[in-house]
DNA sequence: GCCCTATTGCA
DNA sequence: GCAATAGGG
């Protein structure tokens, strides 16, 4: 059928590496790039404060790209399979073209879209773009799916290599008339009252040039340091790439194979080796989430159902917010967090075991509001995460691996830096909870789990 | 991707 | 008295 290429934008909010938009262009008729703010679909989760400030930024990132290269950005809202379907009907569009999405919800609107709109006569294909292997492709030797990363990862090395990244396109040529869209401060994505973007402005430039700009600078100047260095949040030598990955604004293909390609003319196998298991455990989440769609409400190890959380306190969960347990790294973390929307991972894994261990909190408020507040959160990292944490999760943390914040600060902020910057008056507070008691508490309650195993 | 405790070796 | 290490949660 003939008539205009729509690529729907989702989380691929980039134009290098899109084979979206390269199969669109390939049918040599005007594009229609649309992206869709969908918050009424069933089941899909609506985005966090943090999440909408970066989005709107990213949007507007690559409208300007879209611009510079003949066309323009249509943006949309309401449920996508009606929006979708609706701006085919406008445009008497001839082909729709995505990348894939691995959410059931998702998956669901994909789906039922897809099919509606071949019903119609409507080209309608999709591609693989936000992961390096499908959740398909990678199966043990019984056809089971991987329930631990080492073999999960070994499974991935062996499988052929990702292909290489699609260059960017010079030219997008739009339609004569382009369809209506939406203005983009007219979905109010920005916070205006109290304005808490402040911090956020400061540490992030959303959009797809600023996210090559940073592997660039990372894999020039940081990849080194990288194995060595990672888990010291003062260091300054991670990729800091999370938002952008988790917004598409760079490929995981381009990651993979700038990586590759820096460390064969140096020398930092080890850092390149570290830092691509890294891209792995983020596969390793988006199949986790494909093959157990309830990740974020349900605990992947059913046993963890027995799991005694005492009455959430509110007052704890507010402390641990805002920063305010009087544990150092702990309220350093937070405030990272509430100020730029993103917290170092090793500081992660402090925070939330504290929360779930010390707190006796459920880790499905942390996920929350990790959800809510950082940049980079995604449907299938986030909650694959907390519940590692957690230990009911995939290759998950046995329980009685509970951090204790002191030891994690003297080892790897042991001069101190971090918490100087981010919470320096943390040591004359009170320490809402006794570490060691409430250490001993969690580990008497995880009989509960061991007895339901 | 951890922490705690007890024990051992050495001073 | 301390550091290193094993064993177990």
């Amino acid at each position: 059928m003939t008539g205009p290429s729509i690529v729907w934008f989702r989380d691929d909010l980039r134009i290098a590496d899109n084979p979206a938009l390269r199969a669109a262009l390939d049918r040599g008729e005007p594009v229609i790039s649309l992206y869709v703010l969908d918050a009424e679909s069933d089941g899909v989760r609506p985005l966090g404060g943090a999440a909408r400030w970066w989005l709107h930024h990213s949007l507007a990132s690559l409208d300007a790209r879209l611009r510079e290269r003949g066309s323009l950005l249509i943006l949309r809202r309401g449920p996508a399979e009606r929006v979708v379907a609706e701006t085919v009907r406008d445009a008497a569009a001839g082909a729709v073209l995505w990348n894939r999405r691995y959410g059931e919800a998702e998956r669901a609107v994909d789906t039922a879209l897809k099919a509606g709109l071949r019903e119609d006569g409507v080209e309608v294909e999709s591609f693989a773009a936000s992961v390096l292997f499908e959740p398909w492709t990678v199966r043990t030797g019984v056809g089971d799916h991987y329930s631990v990363f080492t073999p999960f990862w070994k499974a991935c090395l062996a499988l052929p290599a990702p292909r290489a990244p699609l260059p960017e396109p010079r030219e997008v040529p739009g339609p004569a008339r382009a369809p209506a869209t939406d203005d983009l401060d007219e979905w109010s994505l920005l916070p205006t009252d109290p304005d808490w973007a402040e911090g956020l402005r400061e540490t992030w430039e959303p959009g797809e040039p600023a996210a090559r700009r940073r592997l660039r600078a990372f894999l020039d100047d940081d990849l080194g340091s990288y194995d060595a260095a990672r888990d010291e949040p003062a260091a300054g030598a991670t990729s800091l790439l999370s938002p952008r990955l988790r917004w598409g604004e760079i490929s995981p293909y381009t990651v993979w194979h700038e990586t590759v390609d820096a460390a064969r003319s140096g020398r930092h196998a080890a850092s390149a080796h570290r830092f691509l298991s890294e891209l792995g455990w983020r596969e390793f989440a988006w199949h986790t989430l494909f093959h157990f769609p309830a990740l974020a409400d349900k605990n992947l190890k059913p046993e963890f159902d027995a799991f005694p959380w005492p009455r959430l306190r509110p007052t704890m969960l507010e402390a641990w917010q805002r920063g305010r347990t009087g544990i150092p790294l702990v309220d350093a973390g937070m405030r990272e967090l509430w100020r730029t929307g993103y917290m170092h991972n090793r500081v992660r894994m402090v925070v939330a075991s504290f929360l779930i261990k010390n707190l006796m909190i459920d880790w499905r408020r942390g996920e929350e509001w990790f959800w809510d507040t950082l940049v980079d959160a995604d449907t299938a990292n986030n909650p694959f995460n907390w519940q590692w944490v957690a230990g009911s999760g995939a290759d998950a943390a046995p329980y009685f691996r509970i951090f204790n914040p002191e030891l994690q600060a003297a080892k790897f902020d042991p001069d101190g830096r971090y918490v100087a910057r981010w919470a320096p008056d943390a040591d004359e507070r009170d320490q809402i909870v006794d570490l060691r008691e409430t250490r001993q508490a969690a580990l008497e309650a995880y009989e509960a789990v061991k007895r339901a195993r």
